[in-house]
RNA sequence: GGGCCGUUAGCUCAGUUUGGUAGAGCAGCUGACUCUUAAUCAGCGGGUCACAGGUUCGAUCCCUGUACGGCCUACCA
C-alpha cells in the first residue's frame, strides 16, 4: 500500500471508482452546509443491546405509552428508502437496532442557520452504508414488532470513503478477513462474539488469579539471552549498545527472578515471540500466562489450570462442555492424570524407564517408523515417540506427568524416580495447553541443567537451552520452592469458542 | 519443505464446456414509493479476468513460470 497518495489523501489508483467519487461529493456537500462531517463528542443514552434487552419484549402499545426517549451513535449498516419513509440498521459495539427516518419527522429541522433549504431530511440522501451517526428519537415497534427508533435528530459523526463488504454474504474471503480484520468484524457478528470471548477468557483469568492473592506483573520483551523455553527466538539489534538481542520466547526466567526478590505469587499475560513454523494452531506472537506461586507445587498448579480451563469455558459457553473440532470436551470432570513414561510404554511400545541408550533409542524409533534425523539427542527422541504416538490421542482434558530430565531444564527432579521431573502438561483435543512444574531452585543443579542443555547444543540440538549466567546468579541469591505454571492463552480460546484456526482467535495474524 | 485447490467489478459469485477481450446479485448513480428489513420496481455507470512469458491470426480461457492465499501434510515444543 505504497502508491503515491494525491493531496486528499486518498489513493490515486482509486481515483477512478465511481463510489469513492460519489462519496466524496457527499462529503464535499456536508462540508458546503457548514456542517463538520468528522463529528465530536456523542453522548449517547444506551447501548443497543441494552434496549433490546431491557424493552425488547414489551408491546408496540407499551413503548408508544412509556415514549421513551433514546440517543445513540453507530455505524449505518443498513438503508431502505421508500419515498418519504427511510429504514435503517445502526451498528454499535454490542448490537444493531432498526432506525426510522421519516419526511414528517425531519423535514422541519434545519440544520444550518438561515439556510431553510436544508434540513434533516435533505441530508440524508448525503449518507452512504458505512457511515457513522448519531441519532435521538424516540423508541417504538413496527407493525411488524421490531424495535426501531423513530428518529427526531440526527447527525453524521464520521463519513465513509470506501464501501462496506457485501451485505448478505459479508466478507467471505479468508485472506481479506485476516488482512482487513476491521471489515470482518463490520459485517460477521460471529468473529465480534469470538473476540469478545477471548477478553472474557483473559478476564476470568486475572480475576482467578488476583483472588488467590497472585500479583501482575511486566518483564521485559527484549531478553539478552532468550531462555526460559526450548524455542527458537527472534533477534534484532541493539543499535546504541551494538548488541544484538532477542525477542522473549518465554516469561519464566523474569518471573523467577522476581520470587528471588520476595514477590511470592506472581503472573504475567504477555506476547512471546517464537521464530518457528505457522499453521492453524501456531503464529509467530502468541500470549502466554505464566503463575508463580512460592511454596507451592505440581499439586496447587494442577488445581489452578483446572480452575482456569473450567471457568474460561464456564463463561464463554455457559457451562462445561465445549465443541471443538470434531470433538465435545469436557471440562467439568476432574482431569484425567496420566503418566508419561507409561503413555510413550502404551502407545510405542518403548520403555524409558531404564538405561536410556541413545542408539536403543534411535533403532526403536526407525523401528517405528519415525522420521528421526541422525543427529537427534535422547530427549529430542523420547520427545518424538511422546509427541507423535501418544499426544494425538490425548483427547478430554489429560494432565501428563513426571517428563524425562533431558527436555525438562528448569524443573526439580522427580523424588525417587531418576532420569524424571516433577512436571505436567495438559493436554486437550491432542494439544499441549499448560505447562507446569515444581520448580528448580537447586542453583548447583540448575547450572549442571544448562551445562547439559549445552552439550546437546553443542552436538547439534540449536533449540536447547543456553547457559543463561545472570539467571543463575540471581538463583545463587535463594528462589524459594514453587509452584510454575504456563498456559497458551491463544489454544485456550480455541477450545472454548471452538476456533478452527489460532488465526480466528487472534484480531490480526501473521500474514506475508 | 511437499501435495491439492484458488485468484474474474468495492463485495459475493457465474462464465468462456469447444480460444473470438465478460455476466448476475449486493454496493454506487438517476427516478418512483411513508412500516421496510437480503425492501420492491424502472434505468445507468463500473473490469489490466493476479502478474510475466509462451503457443496462436487472435489468450481472460491452453501451456510454463512467478506472486499471494486457502486446505492438507511435514518441520518446529
Amino acid at each position: 500500500m505504497s502508491e503515491q497518495t494525491n493531496i486528499d489523501g486518498i489513493n490515486e489508483h482509486d481515483r477512478l471508482s465511481d463510489e469513492l467519487e460519489s462519496r466524496k461529493n457527499n462529503l464535499q456537500r456536508f462540508i458546503d452546509f457548514g456542517i463538520d462531517p468528522w463529528g465530536g463528542r456523542f453522548q449517547s443514552s444506551h447501548a443497543i443491546n441494552d434496549l433490546h434487552t431491557e424493552y425488547g419484549e414489551l408491546t408496540k402499545e407499551a413503548l408508544e405509552e412509556k415514549n421513551l426517549n433514546v440517543s445513540l451513535a453507530g455505524r449505518l449498516i443498513a438503508i431502505r428508502k421508500h419515498g418519504k419513509a427511510i429504514f435503517g440498521n445502526v451498528l454499535d459495539s454490542t448490537g444493531s437496532i432498526q432506525l426510522f427516518f421519516s419526511n414528517s419527522a425531519l423535514a422541519g429541522n434545519n440544520v444550518v442557520e438561515g439556510n431553510s433549504e436544508t434540513n434533516q431530511w435533505v441530508l440524508l440522501d448525503l449518507l452512504n452504508l458505512g457511515d457513522w451517526i448519531g441519532v435521538s428519537g424516540t423508541l417504538m415497534k413496527t407493525k411488524t414488532g421490531e424495535l426501531t427508533i423513530r428518529v427526531a435528530d440526527w447527525k453524521i459523526l464520521s463519513k465513509a470513503l470506501r464501501p462496506l463488504p457485501e451485505k448478505y454474504h459479508g466478507l467471505q474471503d479468508k485472506e481479506l478477513r485476516y488482512r482487513y480484520r476491521y471489515l470482518d468484524l463490520i459485517v460477521n457478528p460471529e468473529v465480534r462474539q469470538v473476540f469478545k470471548a477471548r477478553t472474557e477468557v483473559t478476564k476470568v483469568v486475572r480475576e482467578i488469579l488476583d483472588s488467590h492473592g497472585f500479583m501482575e506483573v511486566e518483564t521485559p520483551a527484549l531478553h539478552q539471552v532468550a531462555g526460559g523455553a526450548i524455542a527458537r527466538p527472534f533477534v534484532t539489534h541493539h543499535n546504541a549498545l551494538d548488541i544484538d538481542i532477542f525477542l522473549r520466547i518465554s516469561l519464566e526466567l523474569y518471573l523467577k527472578r522476581l520470587m528471588i526478590g520476595g514477590f511470592e505469587r506472581v503472573y504475567e499475560i504477555g506476547r512471546i515471540f517464537r521464530n518457528e513454523g505457522m499453521d492453524r494452531d501456531h503464529n509467530p506472537e502468541f500470549t502466554m500466562l505464566e503463575a508463580y506461586e512460592a511454596f507451592g507445587n505440581l499439586q496447587t498448579m494442577m488445581e489452578l489450570t483446572e480452575e482456569i480451563c473450567r471457568k474460561s469455558c464456564e463463561k464463554v459457553r455457559g457451562g462445561t462442555i465445549s465443541a471443538f473440532r470434531e470433538y465435545e470436551l469436557d471440562f467439568g470432570s476432574k482431569f484425567a492424570e496420566k503418566d508419561y513414561a507409561d503413555l510413550v510404554e502404551e502407545y510405542s511400545g518403548v520403555d524409558i524407564r531404564g538405561d536410556r541408550n541413545r542408539d536403543n533409542l534411535f533403532k526403536a524409533c526407525k523401528n517405528l517408523k519415525l522420521d528421526v534425523e541422525d543427529n537427534a539427542t535422547i530427549g529430542q527422541l523420547i520427545d518424538q515417540l511422546f509427541d507423535e504416538l501418544a499426544q494425538p490421542n490425548l483427547i478430554q482434558p489429560t494432565f501428563v506427568t513426571n517428563y524425562p530430565i533431558e527436555i525438562s531444564p528448569l524443573a526439580r527432579q522427580a523424588v525417587g524416580k531418576p532420569g524424571f521431573v516433577q512436571r505436567f502438561e495438559l493436554f486437550v483435543a491432542g494439544h499441549e495447553i499448560a505447562n507446569a512444574f515444581t520448580e528448580l531452585n537447586d542453583p548447583v543443579d540448575q547450572r549442571a541443567r544448562f551445562t547439559e542443555q549445552a552439550k546437546m547444543r553443542a552436538a547439534g540440538d540449536d533449540e536447547a537451552h543456553p547457559v543463561d549466567e545472570d539467571f543463575l546468579y540471581a538463583l545463587e541469591h535463594g528462589m524459594p520452592p514453587a509452584g510454575g505454571l504456563g498456559i497458551g492463552i491463544d489454544r485456550l480460546v480455541m477450545l472454548v469458542t471452538g476456533a478452527h484456526s489460532i488465526r480466528d482467535v487472534i484480531f490480526f495474524p501473521m500474514m506475508r
